[in-house]
DNA sequence: CGTTCCCTTGACACCGATCAACTCTGGTGG
DNA sequence: CCACCAGAGTTGATCGGTGTCAAGGGAACG
């Protein structure tokens, strides 16, 4: 899967891909609730979500935490790490998850070799930050209707990319707290937007599971507009 | 400037400083308030910044603007475009400034032969990354205070990496209404937290110039960790 | 059948937005 | 050299969106 996300950067040599194959074979299962990489972590392998929902995350000074992405199947952890040194965030396994890891210096000496994978991997990176400049849009100039509205566009156009959306429905297996840390919010008060999203039959949300009701009405009360996440789908 | 910066990632080969040295000759003078790439843009070159301040923006339905980025001299304004098609934000320039243009044809080719050209890009937007995660902290978490405290720091350091700081000064030209629209604040609400900044006699700042008095109650402030910025420098 | 999360609800407080003047500064032209 | 002007900074009064606190309900799980 996560090949396959980078291949929709540019293809790759089949020597890269076999490469890259055989490199995830190592795979690990982590529990909920529990860190992936921690932050100060100079960590010995990179990670790639296989399976389940992870989150960036810093905690600040006081006690709170914002996430800052959410990361679900073919999104790559830490790759940051082959080239920084060290995490300057935690990853968190939201739901029991499965990475894969990669030898950071077998990864390392790869993309030494290979430009295109190299620029694979940018691209990946570069894609990333187009998401968290959303999130700061979200973030600094949306009220919290507007921002939940938003988030919920954007999880179900990155679920939709890697197939994982059926008949509008999607896994979201997020608590309202986790919600608000990602919106810079109080858990009281997304309860209260999900509330109103709910009672206008914009979506529906249970059990962790979202549907999306009215996709026009949530793209217009979120501002969403899908161009920032550089979907080169066939078929898009 | 550019070609030393991207030295901190990793040392590059004598070729390819040179042909980055060569292709920077393009220089081209933008005035203030002017846009250097607009959003939607597929443009024929990628810029960087040499002298003078940017932004990057987006600008939100109900008109409202967010600023994601600040850039100054040796920041890469559009290497997106490189590998992504189209920009999803706007830059800005806040001060007259002046950029160097490379035909993106040329810079692509170089890239895709030169890993280390590559990996040295991919290593600038990962700090850039990681620049923007510190962003989302300071809108989601922190009051006007912390945040404003918190950019300021960010950009001392991000200055005295460049070797634009002096005495602990350095040339601000954000009016306040940029300052707000870059924290999700408004100008008024900024003006007052300034006020307060300077009766607390943590800064100075009169006339384009920030004095920063008194660092390590405004790091405090601001829950300032510079670790974050995977400064590589001499003497840091 | 109890325990533990999580979701839900209500009352109230507060940070920052809004609106509307007023002041200061630097630049421009007479 | 002065008068004017536009843009930026400053100030005060009031409003509203979210936070805070606290209590109660529901569903999953042992």
């Amino acid at each position: 899967m996560f090949v396959a996300k980078l291949e929709l950067a540019a293809p790759l040599d089949p020597q890269d891909r076999e490469a890259l194959r055989i490199v995830c074979d190592h795979v690990r299962q982590v529990p909920a609730l529990r860190d992936i990489v921690s932050e100060g972590d100079n960590p010995e392998h990179i990670h790639l979500m296989l399976q389940g929902w992870g989150a960036r995350y810093k905690i600040v000074p006081d006690g709170g935490r914002q996430i800052t992405a959410f990361l679900i199947p073919g999104d790559y952890c830490d790759a940051h790490i082959a080239v920084l040194r060290q995490m300057d965030h935690g990853i968190l396994a939201l739901t029991e998850a499965t990475v894969a890891s990669i030898p950071h210096a077998i990864f390392d000496d790869l993309s030494l070799r290979s430009p295109k994978l190299t620029r694979a991997m940018w691209w990946a990176t570069l894609v990333d930050e187009a998401v968290l400049r959303a999130w700061i849009v979200n973030l600094g100039r949306r009220d919290a209707y507007g921002a939940v509205a938003h988030l919920f566009c954007e999880l179900h156009a990155r679920m939709r990319n890697i197939g994982l959306v059926e008949e509008g429905s999607l896994d979201l297996p997020l608590t309202q707290e986790v919600i608000s840390d990602a919106l810079g919010l109080t858990p009281v008060h997304v309860n209260r937007i999900l509330q109103r999203l709910r009672s206008e039959d914009l979506i529906q949300l249970k059990s962790g599971v979202l549907t999306i009701l009215d996709p026009a009405a949530l793209q217009r009360a979120g501002g969403f507009d899908s161009a920032y996440l550089h979907a080169r789908k066939r078929g898009d």
